[in-house]
DNA sequence: TATTGTGAAGCCTTTCACAGCA
DNA sequence: TGCTGTGAAAGGCTTCACAATA
């Protein structure tokens, strides 16, 4: 732990976004980035793109910009996500059977190793089956059992609002490390368990805002 | 436009989270909130949730604290979610048809009124009509008319990555005000069109930084 | 008395400007 | 020459501490 020094939040944040937007590059083919272009494309500050990179290394060649990746590899490593991450979605209604076929989990090494739901067998007939079934899903009261059994770290809650901390409080009794709550009521845990609340509604909120003033 | 002086982007993102812990409140019929209870709720200090709220006036009462329903009432008038808001979906996979039926924009006054694919016949087949179908599904092509004829503000991109970017053009062309961009790959729209990227990996990565450092 | 609203202090983040280097 | 890395300056946000007041 505590592998870097105090490092600003925004500066995390942005990682992710650099991240994607080097994927994008190298997508089409680019093999070398400078401040400048990365900045341009995430909506920052070139001296900013070069101080986020800065407190983990130097990354760059000077004169030449960042070999695309590399930097990818190197914030990678940075986030922690240049392993095998290991998930459970809670609640497989139409958001967590979207989530467990969702294509850009795969692509960043999160599994999604385990699907609980109060109800298996009524999901099973209803959404899960269609979309291929990609994991069996299992009776929340199993939680415990197969947490420890497929070394699960992450659980992500796609409920209804009303079950979400109820979900939350047995994600933290099955030893789970972080949560991500996806559904629409905050959840609360102890210190210890980190905790992530994306609320889908706050993104249009912020848009709105800036639409409106 | 310009209705509040320059507010920190951070607070504007606060009030969203403010306003689904009222919600919460409310739903456990708490009639009052101090900006301690809150701030213990949200996880930030409370001079920040006064401060925050003060920037817009005074909604509190001195030596009792905030009535829940008039603050969350304020809210979203800061935010200006007080008025229906109508919404474009386009990519009708399973993260597109989830948000079709996803509860939660309802009960904020998003209304998702067009739904779009460059399939609508097989997506109909596929997955649409059996969560009830709440929209017709309409070929990409129609885009610029119903979103006239609709009066739709903002679009929603839940497409392969691929598909991201042409898609927010055709949104563009089609005088949308504002994107929500779900799909894993950025996208870049005129300065007058607000977008807002929102990758599920990010809040992963960022759950596993602080679960690795 | 309890809790808000707020000026001022302190802290953190961003940006500038340029030295350092391929 | 061109672009990175970085110390210093500027700017912005958060927190403190307390006056205001229901």
């Amino acid at each position: 732990m505590a592998k870097y020094p105090k490092i600003p939040e925004a500066t995390i944040r942005r990682l992710s976004n650099y991240l994607k937007c080097l994927e994008n590059l190298e997508n089409k083919n680019e093999k070398v980035a400078s401040s400048a272009s990365l900045a341009s494309i995430c909506n920052v500050n070139a001296a900013q793109v070069r101080k986020d990179f800065a407190y983990f290394g130097e990354f760059g060649i000077r004169g030449m910009g960042y070999n695309v990746k590399e930097l990818k590899n190197n914030i990678k490593e940075i986030l922690g996500i240049n392993r095998e991450w290991r998930i459970a979605v809670v609640g497989i209604g139409n958001m967590g059977s979207a989530l467990l076929v969702y294509k850009d989990f795969l692509k960043q090494n999160y599994r999604i190793v385990a699907a609980f739901d109060i109800d298996p067998v009524k999901v099973i007939g209803n959404i899960s089956e269609r979309m291929g079934r990609p994991v069996e899903i299992l009776h929340i009261d199993r939680l415990k059992e197969v947490v420890a059994a497929r070394k699960i770290e992450i659980g992500i809650i796609t409920t209804p609002p009303q079950e979400a901390q109820k979900v939350a409080d047995l994600l933290v009794n099955a030893n789970i490390k972080g949560i991500l709550n996806f559904s629409p009521a905050p959840v609360r845990a102890p210190d210890n368990i980190k905790v992530r609340n994306l609320f889908f509604t706050s993104a249009l909120d912020n848009l709105v805002y800036y639409l409106t003033n």
